[in-house]
DNA sequence: AAGTCCCACAACCGCATTTGA
DNA sequence: GTCAAATGCGGTTGTGGGACT
């Protein structure tokens, strides 16, 4: 079956917004309220289809919005956010208060693209570019024994540091992405003839949801797991709090 | 000064998802 | 339960402006 059009293309104006446009969409929300994109173009006196005044709203107009550079901090931000979430972009922007999904993926396509790949980092992967690295990357993932757990977890750790950092040891979070999509099963994780629970996967050993044996605090399992790289305990909770909603 | 290239960002497009009759 | 409309999302494109030659 096919979609009707969201508008008369023929009768819509397209290309930059002017600032009479802008006054009127702003005026129009202001009076009446976001939403029923689809008629507030008509009733704003506007000659644009509906889904141009919710982006142009959105993403330029709202008055929340916190114009201006990204800081370093929002940098880092946006990149953990996206080891962990991918191109959700929108889910992105829910973590930072007055950016919007457009303007956060735009600035990874045109700032943190090339800034991860000086990094030697696979942007779209999170991955070493260097091949061979990410192979030993790779062993990290939720496999194997005991020998190997343990290896593993040393390569969590920079060789002249006590603390992972992603700045010199920037596969830290490469193999262990935790999202959904790359759950083999959305309850129980096999790790090295263990099971881990999805609650342990995500860093909440002591959470009273979970349902495995891998709880104990301090245990050297935590970081073969990799429930801590990053330091994303937090934004690994704000995840889950954003999916609940 | 003129032409070209490159970058950043606003806006568009098509598909997916949600909502409601 | 089904279907169409409305809305949301992510990928892509177009364009303006600054840098460079």
């Amino acid at each position: 079956m096919g979609r009707s059009p969201c508008c008369e293309k023929a009768h819509t104006n397209k290309g930059a917004w002017t600032k009479e446009e802008d006054d009127r969409l702003i005026a129009y929300i202001r009076a009446h309220g976001e939403g029923c994109w689809r008629s507030l173009p008509k009733a704003a006196g506007l000659l644009r289809c509906g889904k141009s005044c919710r982006l142009r709203w959105i993403n330029y107009l709202r008055p929340d919005l916190k114009r201006g550079n990204f800081t370093e901090e929002e940098d880092e931000f946006i990149i953990k956010l996206h080891s962990l979430l991918g191109n959700k972009w929108s889910l992105i922007a829910g973590r930072l208060p007055g950016r919007t999904d457009n303007e956060i993926k735009n600035y990874w396509n045109t700032h943190i693209k090339r800034k991860l790949l000086n990094r030697g980092i696979d942007p779209a992967t999170h991955r070493p570019l260097n091949e061979a690295a990410a192979q030993e990357v790779a062993t990290i993932s939720f496999s194997g024994a005991k020998e190997e757990m343990e290896k593993n977890s040393n390569l969590l750790l920079c060789k002249d540091e006590k603390t992972p950092t992603q700045e010199r040891c920037p596969d830290l979070n490469l193999d262990l992405r935790i999202s959904p999509p790359y759950q083999p099963q959305p309850e129980l994780l096999k790790t090295g003839g263990r099971t881990l629970c999805f609650v342990c996967s995500l860093g909440l050993q002591n959470s009273k949801e979970c349902s495995c044996s891998m709880g104990s605090p301090g245990s050297s399992s935590g970081t073969a797991t990799g429930y801590d790289f990053l330091g994303l305990r937090t934004g690994v909770l704000n995840y889950r709090g954003l999916e609940m909603k």
